[in-house]
DNA sequence: GACGCTTGTTACAATTCGTAAGGTTTAGGA
DNA sequence: TCCTAAACCTTACGAATTGTAACAAGCGTC
């Protein structure tokens, strides 16, 4: 997929400049124009992926184009203003803009913001993978199976699933009970430590683990747990 | 549907106290915590539409739990702080919010926020089709058929497409029980947990799911259901 | 009214997961 | 080396949760 295409309105040569340096260090492709005319005219032919507006424009009432902008296209329209009144802000955000940024504004934020909500569409549309590799193993948590070359594919359950999971967010790293209490979701002071010793006890033996001398999941003698896999996600 | 859940999360009893009103005056209903350890004990059960954040938290780092919040769960999460820092607010977006509002704030800019954030996720999920594809399988909302390569169309009735729907709406999120049983017009306190039981297990043998061991809905002991197709809707 | 379809209800099977109980390991002192 | 207490592991059990087959009620169609 090529570059995200950010648009920039703006009657300001200087402001645009700052803006569209900003976001094409940060990896997007830019189009800058300084009259909503223009701007109109290119939005017959593409339409980006993320708008940036200035209200104040010599030759059209910015609110309508964001409005039309936001409800026809679906573009994210991101208004950048120098009025900064709350009235201002929440009409522009009621009309149909997805964020309202004032000037001065810094271009790291700018650049943040609209990371943000690009990753906000996308995530709605492909969620990240949830598949993990360690050791030999392969641990799904879309199935939730655990799977080797020796071993069929093993099913865990989510409270198995939990556990791992902490772990193979922490690869060789010392993980305490309480740690592990609280991430469980479990009472503290309640008598939730021979639960966790069950669950472990049940992802060992899924995992093959050999009680004398697990390879994988190590106690530490009152300390807690170090899982040793070289963990890998997909 | 009923109205969206905002939650919020602050250890400030008043600041709660003016945002729970204002959202409710608005037409959200809301939650409201004073300690992450709560929330996260709640988030277990359910997912809110809005996650609120305040980052200075009593018992916990706010950042890693927006972190996980953004990541896992996929709810909109803006966070309120009284880090004022180019760099703070940078941070919070780079690491998963999806908006950053200062302390402090004006109530109504914060409904306009949710709203607009509200807004564009509606728009992007659900382009008023009623036709969407996932995982090889095609569903028509229009004429209650489902369809894939292998299997003939099959036809699905009123009630499993009130299931699949709400499944299709919020993909790779827990749905609890109680969210559904709201969203399915079932009464809380009847025993219609047995209905929903068995309308999910309908469509799963329309979805040609295996029992044992189902690739799509997944169910969460305890907690609720995960769909975890690709959903597009064409 | 008979038929077919939908859908909730009931009853029972299957699964999950914490708890209890007893065994094993570990660290450290005598 | 041996003993002891604490920490940890494992097995079995049972309460709670979830799955599903079978039945029955409701409803429209012919």
């Amino acid at each position: 997929m090529t570059d995200p295409l950010v648009t920039i309105l703006d009657d300001a040569p200087e402001i645009r400049q700052i803006l569209a340096d900003a976001l094409e260090d940060a990896g997007f492709r830019t189009m800058s124009f300084g009259r909503a005319t223009e701007f109109e005219a290119f939005l017959r032919k593409t339409t980006p992926a993320v708008c940036l507006v200035d209200l104040s424009l010599p030759d059209k009432d910015g609110l309508t184009l964001v409005h039309r902008l936001a409800l026809e296209q679906g573009a994210v329209v991101i208004i950048i203003s120098g009025r900064a009144q709350v009235q201002d802000r929440v009409m522009g955000l009621e009309l149909g803009a997805d964020d309202y940024i004032i000037k001065p504004f810094d271009p790291a934020e700018v650049v943040a913001r609209v990371r943000a909500h690009l990753r906000k569409e996308r995530s709605a549309a492909q969620a990240q993978s949830n598949i993990a590799t360690f050791n030999g193993w392969t641990a799904n948590f879309d199935s939730y199976v655990l799977e080797n070359d020796e071993n069929p594919a093993t099913p865990f359950s989510h409270a198995e699933g939990e556990v791992l999971r902490l772990f193979l967010d922490s690869p060789k790293r010392l993980i305490s009970r309480a740690q592990m209490q609280e991430s469980l979701g479990g009472v503290a002071g309640e008598s939730f430590d021979r639960a966790m010793d069950v669950r472990i006890s049940r992802l060992r033996t899924k995992l093959r683990e050999d009680p004398k001398n697990p390879r994988l999941i190590k106690t530490i003698y009152g300390a807690g747990y170090i899982f040793l896999g070289d963990v890998t996600w997909v």
